[in-house]
RNA sequence: AGGGGCAUAGUUCAAAGGUAGAACAGUGGUCUCCAAAACCAUCGAUGUGGGUUCGAUUCCUACUGCCCCUG
């Protein structure tokens, strides 16, 4: 594919807190663009408060992909969201507008840029419970040598703690027959099939830890625990993807009286700068992304000019 | 003011007459179907001044600070 006939696909990411949505609202309004979400927790409705989801107001006539669409009980994983993600830039493609891709989720935004392929295996639970089953019983150890059997060279990837991605490994060649190493750098190697901007977003850790803390005490002001337990009265268990977001699984621990509205609070906070040094983490090693250093402009007025003028010199926008 | 107690890492706690361990925080990193997840690595401390001792951070002592009780 040359790159004249790929598709435009701008990418607006950064660690949380740092103030994408706002800056991708004046970036799609100039270049008159459409928004996909790519955020694990925004996809669901009910959970507004805790997810720091974007308002109808805050969209101001933008529209929207993928925000507000699964219940809280329904799953999400990457290869959902790679398919709607999909769906919806085919959708904006053909109102003749450019997807503007934003969210904090450097993994999903990862799995449509390159257009990662996760068709190998279908859905089959019945295989990654057992391997989790034998995990608990007879220890990570065990479970790794057992890797190391049919993918060695995974084993000098994945450490022999990271259960998840071990049982990811073996599931993987059980289903396909190959080693999961030897699929992961395919994928890695693959050249982007969009003709693509990919901005992150960056701010000072000191202002960003500092915002990150004073978020949450307003998520709180703004009725958190009301929305949690809500969530909670219409069912939602602790277990569900859902209620893995940060804020949610902190506050249901309260409700449930398992630690005290302060504790889950210190919890919120901690675990979102952990997230945030995550991300960070993320988009450093990413390739080619652009950094937008928010101590090197003034306003949010000049990120977008400046940002305007690469989208120009790459022949992504007029 | 008098009596008692405590002083160890940023925080909460360990230990010991032979140069101190942990948890959490902090910092760096991994990541290709649970990713707001899972995992790895790493920095860092005995309040100050004397004394005893081959050797003290540990014992003694003065000071400083904090806490409790009495007035």
């Amino acid at each position: 594919m040359n790159d004249s006939s790929k598709k435009p696909l701008i990418i607006l990411t950064g660690p949380t807190a740092v103030g994408k949505t706002k800056l991708s609202i004046l970036l799609a309004k100039a270049i008159d663009a459409e928004i996909i979400s790519a955020d694990s927790m925004q996809v669901y409705k009910h959970m507004d408060i805790g997810s720091a989801k974007i308002t109808p107001d805050e969209m101001d006539g933008i529209k929207h992909y993928l925000v507000d669409i699964l219940e809280p009980y329904e799953d999400f994983h990457v290869v959902k969201f790679q398919s709607l993600a999909k769906q919806a830039m085919q959708n904006i493609y053909s109102n003749n507008k450019v997807p503007i891709l934003t969210g904090g989720t450097g993994f999903y935004i990862q799995a449509v840029l390159y257009d990662v392929d996760f068709t190998e295996s279908e859905e089959d639970d019945a295989l990654r419970r057992g391997l989790e089953e034998f995990a608990k019983n007879n220890g990570s150890e065990a479970l790794f040598e057992r890797l190391r059997s049919i993918d060695p060279e995974s084993c000098d990837i994945i450490h022999s703690n990271n259960v998840k991605r071990v049982i990811r490994a073996i599931e993987f060649y059980e289903k396909t027959g190959i080693p999961i190493s030897k699929h992961n750098k395919e994928q890695r190697a693959k050249e982007s099939p969009y003709k693509f901007a990919y901005f992150v977003l960056d701010d000072d850790r000191e202002l960003l830890y500092d915002r990150i803390n004073k978020r949450v005490d307003k998520m709180l002001e703004a009725g958190l625990v009301d929305e949690v337990k809500r969530l909670k009265d219409s069912g939602c268990r602790a277990d569900m993807v859902s209620m893995q977001g940060l804020g949610y699984k902190e506050i249901l621990e309260y409700l449930d009286g398992q630690i005290t509205l302060d504790e889950a609070v210190y919890k919120i906070k901690r675990d979102t700068r952990h997230f945030a040094k995550r991300q960070l983490t993320w988009f450093k090693r990413e390739k080619d992304v652009i950094r937008l250093s928010r101590q090197k402009f003034e306003n949010d007025g000049q990120i977008l000019e400046y940002m305007c003028n690469i989208l120009k010199d790459k022949g992504i926008v007029r």
